[in-house]
DNA sequence: CTATCCCGCCATACG
DNA sequence: CGTATGGCGGGATAG
């Protein structure tokens, strides 16, 4: 009951999406080459974001309080040879004794949230499994090392794993454990989500989510009857998929999402019912999966001034669906060492890290073999195409 | 303020 | 039961 109430509250308003509806007076959406474009005529006034200062729902009672006893202290069993820094985690368990502890002194870098970030995770994550793969003929990697090689919780790479198994970039073999295929494969999985989510009218269903968030504000709440967690298959990992057939369908110039459209094109049936934005966790499961493609390379982040909000955007930006071409995983390494110089890794990641520039600067081209057309494979998405058809 | 999204509790699956 | 997985949302943090 009340659970709906703090749903509807937590979603805020809907934002509003700038479509060639009614106001195609701007010049071409070729303009929008990547980022920010100039002004667009789109009449903002029309979507009235109800602020609604009510329902301040402020029981968050029960619960209990999280017990001060992480017991992942002595997670690091790597004893910290010469960590220049502490790197988070591993600090201490309690930390309301000391005040400010995140920001160290020196260094002045944002020793905070985003250190340690799903992004910069997974990028760490490919560097790892660069290194781990490259002895192992056999490609298989254990999670727990891995894990514990990263410096985080398992649970986090259960994160990054669900995606890159999306990608057909590794698959279980056993019980914690995983076999790497590469992202070699990539443009051809492209070009493969691409075809289905044109079988899947994909397209149509975003164009119409995207008109009708511009046209209203809210609509009947209350009206949904799936629970929580039943609403849709909100698998990560068919979400994930959807979610990048969903950003390139669009038009070759464009192909691009907002984030409120993908999550109710992706997790809510069509325009059946509404078009509001899903409830504020599924956003966030989108946000997840978004940090990963990311990191990536395969979409990035892009704010489309609308008005006086910006709307933030994802674009695809990954290799070409193509049915022949690979995708150069070292290249994608290569980026993000370069990006971030100061990229916080663990002693032993340094190591790493070191290792495979050693080895790009050799050229090492890993490529064939890697990932072969599974034969058992064919989980897709799904999408859970509902009724179109079905008349309101 | 709102947009993001880290953290880790705890449901579920499996043995 | 225990362990492996990963859904889910509180509430902290970035902007």
């Amino acid at each position: 009951m009340s659970q709906w109430a703090a749903m509807l509250e937590a979603n805020k308003e809907n934002i509003p999406y700038p479509l060639d509806m009614h106001a195609l007076q701007k010049p071409t959406v070729s303009q929008i080459r990547e980022a920010v474009l100039p002004e667009i005529g789109v009449d903002v006034s029309t979507v009235t974001h109800s602020v609604l200062p009510s329902s301040p729902l402020s029981q968050k009672s029960n619960i209990s309080v999280q017990s001060q006893d992480p017991k992942l202290s002595g997670y690091n069993s790597e004893s910290v040879s010469d960590s220049p820094r502490p790197l988070g985690l591993s600090t201490s368990s309690r930390r309301e004794s000391s005040d400010e502890l995140d920001v160290e002194s020196e260094d002045g870098e944002v020793t905070s949230r985003k250190e340690k970030s799903l992004g910069l995770l997974c990028q760490r994550f490919l560097i790892a499994m660069n290194e781990e793969t490259r002895t192992s003929m056999t490609r298989e990697v254990h999670l727990e090392t891995v894990a514990r090689k990263m410096s985080v919780e398992k649970r986090r790479i259960y994160d990054i794993v669900n995606v890159m198994e999306a990608l057909d970039a590794m698959s279980k073999t056993n019980k914690s454990y995983y076999r790497w295929h590469g992202l070699e494969g990539l443009p051809k999985l492209m070009a493969d989500l691409q075809k289905e989510a044109i079988e899947e009218r994909l397209p149509e269903r975003v164009l119409r989510v995207e008109q009708a968030m511009c046209s209203f504000t809210e609509l009947s709440p209350g009206s949904r009857k799936a629970g929580t967690k039943d609403i849709v298959d909100s698998s990560l990992l068919s979400l994930e998929e959807a979610m990048e057939l969903d950003s390139f369908l669009e038009p070759v110039s464009t192909r691009r999402v907002s984030l409120d459209v993908a999550s109710t094109v992706l997790i809510k049936d069509p325009e059946t019912e509404g078009f509001e934005p899903p409830s504020r966790s599924r956003c966030r499961r989108l946000y997840d999966i978004a940090n990963v493609l990311v990191a990536l390379g395969l979409i990035k982040k892009v704010h489309y001034l609308f008005g006086t909000k910006k709307i933030p955007l994802f674009v695809y930006c990954g290799p070409e669906p193509d049915e022949n071409s690979t995708f150069d995983v070292n290249a994608c390494i290569e980026r993000f060492l370069a990006s971030n110089a100061s990229t916080p890794l663990t002693p032993h990641m340094k190591a790493t890290t070191a290792a495979v520039q050693h080895s790009l600067s050799l050229g090492k081209r890993s490529n064939s073999e890697a990932n072969l057309r599974a034969p058992m494979s064919q989980k897709m998405p799904r999408l859970k195409c509902v009724s179109l058809s079905t008349a309101g």
